[in-house]
DNA sequence: CGGTGCATTGAAGGCTATCAAGGTGGGTGG
DNA sequence: CCACCCACCTTGATAGCCTTCAATGCACCG
């Protein structure tokens, strides 16, 4: 094995063990898990200029850290909105259910995103979140948060943040969804699943992909057929080595001209 | 002409006069222009429940009210964010620019609707938003807004709500996209378009889509030539009646069970 | 060791893109 | 006022990408 396999596996998996990597695997999550101001993660979703009194506030809005378990749901579709979820550590998928209860994927998220965000609107999850592998996620109730981003005004401007990051996320995807063949995108999921991976201090080109093809395939509006054949032929052409769930990248630039 | 044209038109041109469109032709927008306690799309654009000194904090944030000509942008794509825009009358379309200068429309925007919120997470905006028609707009700069959301709870959660109603629009853009056939993703655009204008107080079953069928392809993942052979499908199916851009909804139950 | 879920690969057909040729309508200038 | 022009729309023929259906392989697990 030559891939992480999450945030609490042993830090020489990684080609490339960032600060933030090692922060993860010093053994910080377990104690204290609550506490923001101790979280490795916090660089990622915490806005980077708090201070002390600030970031008291800001770790007594997480409520709970819940463990979530392979296959299990953190919210369905159309569940009454209370919290938004940073995912601490594993990785989800947020489905959204078709009539004729066929679904597609919206979205995948790994450590340090946000989940939820969806159910502002009407009060009432659109989509359905569900733990790709055993995951930990902060529960952080909406209107706390609220509140104290009126406070806080760094704090605001974070969740303005991250949510407009998620809008312009969203756009990139109708985008890909709307002018790109299926080699075009498969090939601009590595990319970005890499980007992400590289930025939580794993490496950007060798990971584990927790989702099926037919995830895969759900979510870039392909059949698993489709995408199991481009992934087959970004390997013949020598752009990538994969072994099922195992992803190398071996020429990043030719993917991305793709 | 059986249709409206915009909210400046007469409004025996609509079949069902609500008392907004009423509102919207009451000659109301050109004095007071920037007076948002006076203006007929407030209850699209502000929270419900504000007192009369929050609504004349409201009316203050309002900078200027700008009137954009027809293929005139009011921002483009890369442009430094500073203000929001809301849609006073008229209609966009946003914009994203591909490599080889191809681009996709990643949505169309009518009046009530906000403008530019993309542009919050790198500051810049990463869409550039053209006029269909001559149109007016609302120019919110951000940060008095952020202020105020700071200082008014209805404020900051009406800008959360629509925030968040713009991530949902584009988790059913996905869902669109990734799911359905030339010919449902056209239904699915009329049946919205014709939505949101039920909501404005216009025909919800008689409009003119200001956009031309390459825009609308571009916007649905698909070629103008297929746009039109969808539209063309509908109304031999006795769905629809489309005459260029004039249409009439025939069945929108039928068009909803595609 | 068989069962189950997931991945791969092949063959045939359908949907949509592409290329191409009119058709239509609104605007402009003579 | 009318003819022309240009942008936009419609429609046809063909090609190609992707889906669908099907069979097989592989790893993991009770």
């Amino acid at each position: 094995m030559f891939v992480a396999d999450a945030p609490t596996t042993s830090s020489s998996a990684f080609s490339q063990t960032s600060d933030i990597a090692r922060r993860f695997h010093a053994g910080v999550a377990p104690r204290d898990a609550s506490r923001c101001s101790l979280c490795a993660l916090q660089a990622l979703c915490n806005p980077a200029d708090l201070n002390a009194e600030e970031l008291e506030q800001v770790d007594s809005l997480v409520a709970e850290v819940r463990s979530v378990q392979r296959g299990a749901s953190l919210f369905r579709a159309n569940d009454p909105f209370h919290s938004v979820y940073v995912l601490r550590s594993g990785s989800f998928k947020t489905v959204v259910m078709h009539r004729e209860g066929r679904e597609q994927v919206t979205g995948f998220q790994i450590s340090g995103e946000m989940l939820g965000l969806d159910g502002i609107v009407h009060g009432r999850h659109l989509t359905g979140a569900t733990a790709l592998e055993r995951s930990t996620v902060c529960v952080i109730p909406f209107e706390p948060l609220e509140d104290a981003c009126r406070a806080i005004k760094p704090m605001q401007q974070h969740l303005h943040k991250v949510m407009s990051r998620e809008i312009a996320r969203e756009s990139n995807m109708i985008m890909l969804l709307g002018t790109m063949r299926a080699e075009q995108r498969v090939a601009a999921f590595l990319l970005n699943l890499a980007e992400r991976y590289g930025t939580r201090g794993y490496s950007a080109t060798e990971f584990v992909m927790r989702m099926t093809r037919s995830e895969i395939g759900s979510y870039l509006g392909i059949t698993l057929e489709t995408a199991s054949r481009m992934f087959s032929k970004l390997q013949q052409d020598r752009l990538v080595h994969a072994r099922g769930k195992q992803i190398r990248l071996l020429d990043t630039e030719a993917l991305a001209r793709l």
